[in-house]
Parts: C-alpha cells; structure tokens; sequence
DNA sequence: GTCTATAAATGGATAGAC
DNA sequence: GTCTATCCATTTATAGAC
C-alpha cells in the first residue's frame, strides 16, 4: 500500500464525491475538477487517483446519489405500518423530509439534473425511475391515488428548481395531508373522479 | 447600418437564442458559444455582436422562457370562466398540455434548471415564482386547495427531469381532474382536511 | 496514495477586415 | 451586420516525484 495521510481510500472517495456534490450544485456541472479537488481538501492528481475521468465522478456521483434517494425511502418505511400505500407514504415523508444539513439529500434532485446532461447518467437514472415507479405501482393504491399523491410530492420537492421555495407551513402541512389520503378510502369517494 | 444578410437584427437573435435553447438543452450550460453560432449558421464572431457576453446571451435565454411561459398561462385563460379559480386552472392546463415536438416546452423546465447555476438567471427566475405565486393567492381558492393542485401540476411537469415519463393516460386525467377539483367547492370537504 | 508540473485542448472575448 | 484571426485564461489529463 501508498503513502497514506491517515485516512483509506474510501475515506477519500466519500470526501471527494461529497465534495463534487457541493461544487456542482452550486456552480453546475461544468465546475472544474480543481474545484472539487480543493474543496474535498486534495489536489488534482489525487482526485483523478480516485476517479480516472470527469466522466467517472459524475457517474459515481450520480450512482451515490440515486441510492441514497432510495435509502432515504427505506428509512421512512414504517414497521407498524401494514396497509396498502405503505411505500408511497414512505415516499412522501421522504420527498417532504427537510434535510438535516444543506448539503445532504434535499436538493439532491437539483444535482441530478445538473448530471442529468450526461448521458450515462440519464440512462440511468430513466432506469432507476422505471424501477421505482413498478414498486409503487404494486404499493396496493388506486392508480388515481397513487398518481395525486406522487404528482404533488414530487411537485413541492422540486418547486426550488425554478426559483420558488416550498416550506411555508401550507406545504409543511400538505405532507401530513397526502399521507392521510392514502390511509383513508373513504376518502377517495370525495376525489373529484371517485362517484361515477 | 452594416452588411446584412437579408434579415433583421431582430431575427439573427431570435435565431440565436433559439439556437442556444437547443443546444444548451443537449449538451448543457457549458455548450460553447461556437456550438450556438454554428447552429444558428452565423459565426461567433456574428453572435457576440448581438450577445455581448456569453452571460448575457444566457440571461435573455431564460428571460425568453419565463415570459413563453407566462404566455402560455395566459393563453390558456378561459374568457367565459369567471369562477374563483380561473387562473390556476390556465396553469393547470399551461402544465399539462404536452409539448409539439419533443425539444420544445416538456424541456423547457431542464433548460431553465441549466440556467439557475448563473446567479443572474436565478434572482431573476426567483422574482418571477414570486409574483407568480402572489398571482395566484388572489386567485380565490382556499390555500389547501391551491397547494394541492399547483403541487401536483408542477409534478408532473417536472417528472422528466429525473428521468420519468409522466404521459401516460392517467396523467393526461390527473389534469383534468385537478380543474374540476377547482372548480366545484362541494369536493373540498372531502379532502381530508376539510372535515374539521 | 497523493503531490507537482506540464502537456494538449478548448473556450470566451477582442480587433479589425469586409 | 457579420466574418476571420488571434490572444489569453481555463481545464482535462498525463508523467513522474515523493
């Protein structure tokens, strides 16, 4: 084994993707390697060490992230919880989660589609989509429900896309509201599309 | 005047500001100017007489597109609607109503996401959520079901963006029933929270 | 395992011809 | 009003030291 400065390589690797992560979200994905490099607190060579092209890292990068989407909806999987619907709450409260710290999950999905320009990356993450939407679709939920309920999640977790900002007490709210929707069939009826 | 070629100032920009949209759109915020030229078939030279930074080409890029958008919203306005309401559902509609061909406005949103990394470009993309959102607070809904609606169109309008397809034939109904949910106060308390 | 130095390419912007 | 030529800064990637 190298020369090492007290850390494994892993170390490193985590250091440097979560890094990119940070420079790309705010500069895009046009954000020099040298960037990254002095954020994650290592030089150029060290970084292309770890990741042999830009092409790579945004790759990996994108990779990391997708997968921590999916564990965050994991983590939001409620044990007691045995009624139809049970992955689509969990996706809400994971859509309507605020992050505990800025850089982490919240906007991620602003990085992704920085990375989304990629096309490995897009590839992938239409796949990843694909995947997500067949789980829900066997979540136990009408279509109809299930559609309103990821529509307007997926509507409030990308409102800071295009400039507006979603954490008025009103969305806070919605999130408890959506969650309840799915819980209560006697609801649906009340839909706009439920009575004929 | 100059040299011209057969058309006016006004259309060598419009030329190249669609020009941009494409390629921006495909290839990212860091496609070169020369791309753009090229596909607008003048020179680079030619397009930073009209665009004199790479900067300012960008900003009246998105400018272009938020005010296509605001178009679209009013174009969608029903004059013989008079109902509280009535500018949400344009919106609504605005959102839904699928693009002409595939590069046009479905990828508005992804273009308009590149453009948010020039700072410029998202002070101005933020003003104008603002007084878009402002619009529609006054537009006679109860807030609950303004969130839900407003939420669930940006939804689906944003799906693309991470690699989703949001055009099946249950989106297509989602909208139209988001506007009949509109319009018929009756509904609202069936909406979980309106039972209080 | 990480660094410095540098090669090779590209991109933004200017100057001036036409 | 648009083009060519060119300058300069930046960036990816390589080579090799430590």
């Amino acid at each position: 084994m190298g020369r090492t400065v007290g850390r494994s390589a892993e170390d490193t690797r985590r250091l440097l993707l979560d890094a990119a992560g940070e420079v790309i979200r705010n500069r895009g994905v046009h954000a020099s390697l040298d960037d990254v490099a002095r954020l994650a607190g290592v030089s150029k060579g060290g970084l292309i060490y770890h990741f042999a092209s830009k092409d790579e890292l945004l790759l990996e990068l994108a990779r990391d992230l997708l997968q921590s989407f999916r564990s965050d909806i994991v983590s939001q999987l409620d044990p007691d919880d045995t009624m139809p619907g049970r992955l689509t709450r969990a996706y809400v409260r994971a859509l309507f989660t605020p992050a505990e710290d800025e850089a982490a999950a919240r906007k991620a999905l602003a990085l992704i589609t920085q990375l989304m320009t990629i096309p490995a990356v897009a590839e992938l993450a239409r796949l990843d989509a694909e995947e997500l939407r067949r789980e829900l679709d066997a979540d136990g939920l009408p279509t109809d429900v299930l559609v309103l309920v990821t529509a307007a999640a997926d509507g409030v977790d990308s409102a800071p896309l295009w400039g507006a900002s979603a954490d008025g007490p009103e969305y806070r709210r919605l999130g408890d509201r959506l969650i309840e929707l799915t819980r209560r069939p006697e609801l649906w009826n009340g839909l706009p599309w439920g009575e004929g």
